[in-house]
DNA sequence: CTTTCTGCAAAGCTTTTGCATAGAC
DNA sequence: GTCTATGCAAAAGCTTTGCAGAAAG
């Protein structure tokens, strides 16, 4: 699935989900991240867009739900208490995370298909979801 | 650093920190979890522990902080408002969880030695802390 | 003895839930 | 017109802070 406003518009409806402007909203701010978020990132860019329909806080924890639930983004570290999600078909899509100034850069680690593909077969494991990060200093941190 | 109780309460000494049997509870109860664990985690296993020496949450919290400090453990996702940590020496140590039962089960990662210093070549970052996580369903809850 | 650490209680935030109203279809 | 989504307000959690008493060095 791509997550352009479209394509989500149309995976909602084909869900039974209702398109609004704020769930719109939320869709574009989206489209216009890097592809790790949080809901007081989107709330931020969506309470500010352009075609400014007022929208809650609420609404964008409801609608990062609704998301989540169509694997058109994911929610990371599931389980915990931890706020991020990503872009949903980012599979090769990880990052590396600034601890001075908390700049994410993306990398591709096509490396891992393999390691995956492995382990998968070792351990038995259906894998469907991976989670990479590396933590360091930036340039300009350092 | 070696994260042993032994080689933490030497760390703590050397950087004026005083060492109490709370602390270390905690130290105990991190060499005892795999590489990945949040204050809540440590809380239970310390209170829990043979030892038995009563510790407050908020003692965690303190406890978990001042070990980040040192650089005996890392914090994941520096910034945000995610409470999990790792151990900081733990290289080579990542996980495979299930999302049927939470099982975890470890796996050497030496492969990403390669792509962890291409990457810090590529971007400049100077590297302190990886994260890897694959989820997915064990054999059993598949 | 001095200085740090702990634990309680309370404050601060973020996330979730309940319910009446607004709005999509 | 029906049924879902929204927004407010309040509740629920998790994390941090303030302060007096306990304890390490």
């Amino acid at each position: 699935m791509e997550l352009t406003e479209k394509g989500i518009v149309t995976a909602l409806r084909r869900h039974g989900y209702r398109v609004t402007p704020q769930r719109r909203q939320v869709v574009r701010a989206i489209a216009a991240s890097h592809d790790h978020f949080t809901p007081a990132m989107v709330y931020e860019k969506a309470g500010r867009g352009a075609a400014g329909a007022d929208i809650g806080l609420v609404t964008v924890y409801r609608t990062l739900e609704v998301l989540a639930e169509l694997d058109l983004i994911c929610r990371l570290h599931a389980g915990g208490n931890c706020p991020s999600y990503t872009i949903g078909a980012a599979r090769g899509h990880h990052h590396l995370i600034c601890s001075g100034c908390d700049r994410v850069v993306d990398f591709a680690a096509g490396d891992l298909a393999e390691l995956e593909s492995r382990l998968s077969r070792d351990s038995g494991f259906r894998i469907d979801g991976r989670l990479l990060e590396f933590t360091g200093l930036c340039r300009s941190c350092q």
